[in-house]
DNA sequence: CTCGATGCAAACGATTTGCAAAATT
DNA sequence: AATTTTGCAAATCGTTTGCATCGAG
């Protein structure tokens, strides 16, 4: 499989886009943030880097990688909108610390066909689908019990 | 159970706030739209009961409730927030059409038990969560075929 | 050379807040 | 009477857009 800088480069050309500096720099530094990141710690991140870059060119990358499938946005529903990685990743959801914040990314296939099984069931056609299980993880519930 | 009307005075009481007529027409028409409404389509809704009431009080009152537990914002990942009833409801997901926008609310006993197993797995006590399914409906599928 | 891309600042939409006046307990 | 609530408008937050300039192809 094709590295992302070149999905992405193949994208822009799809398009009759043009591949830039800020482009690359914002692509390289996204891949290597690898979290849950949202548009302005990038943006923070690829400043380090070279401070002339602007943040609205952040968020018009962000959201030509999101067209091109290469990162995803996810929600937690704080009011900011993050990005993972997305290309040539596995499905996942979330399973999120409530107290800590702590993030882990979880699969479960029977709950995948499940999903799908329901679905059909109400004559929907499943494209994707979204799952968030919020909680108290270990750490912070022994912490609790101080 | 005691109505919601009542719940939300008990929480008022319970914190030493009070109840107003606005707060009052908020709830009732927050009710009675029993859906998935955003602030500002209960605000319009609210308006035309009583021009004289403020868009920020519908927002407060929004807060409030979701504090009591009377409303629960949901977030279809539109930008909107939305809220719908949630004291005195079962939990439940949701399976929204991509093309139309319909919404079914669904249950899946096994998903809800697999969940709970998948978040122990990992040493997490489930507080809550939310499972958005998303996809095509009959309807729009039969619409695309012409 | 031609478009698309950039940085800046202004514009934006949803939500929140400060304030003085009004209403509830 | 004391304190909370209200409506208004201004402020805020994250994000988007218009524009003149810059740069990639």
């Amino acid at each position: 499989m094709k590295p992302p800088e070149k999905a992405f480069l193949d994208y822009l050309a799809s398009r009759n886009l043009k591949m830039t500096p800020q482009r690359r720099l914002i692509l390289e530094t996204f891949i290597k943030a690898d979290g849950h990141i949202s548009s302005e710690e990038l943006y923070n991140k690829v400043k380090a880097k070279d401070p002339s870059v602007g943040q609205a060119t952040v968020y018009r990358t962000l959201k030509l990688l999101s067209e091109s499938d290469i990162a995803e946005a996810v929600d937690f529903g704080d009011g900011v909108a993050r990005y993972e990685l997305h290309y040539g990743q596995e499905h996942h959801d979330h399973l999120i610390c409530e107290r800590c914040g702590k993030n882990i990314e979880i699969v479960d296939p029977t709950i995948e066909k499940l999903q799908e099984d329901l679905a059909e069931k109400y004559g929907f056609e499943l494209q994707r689908h979204k799952m968030y299980l919020f909680g108290v993880c270990d750490k912070c519930k022994k912490k609790s019990e101080d």
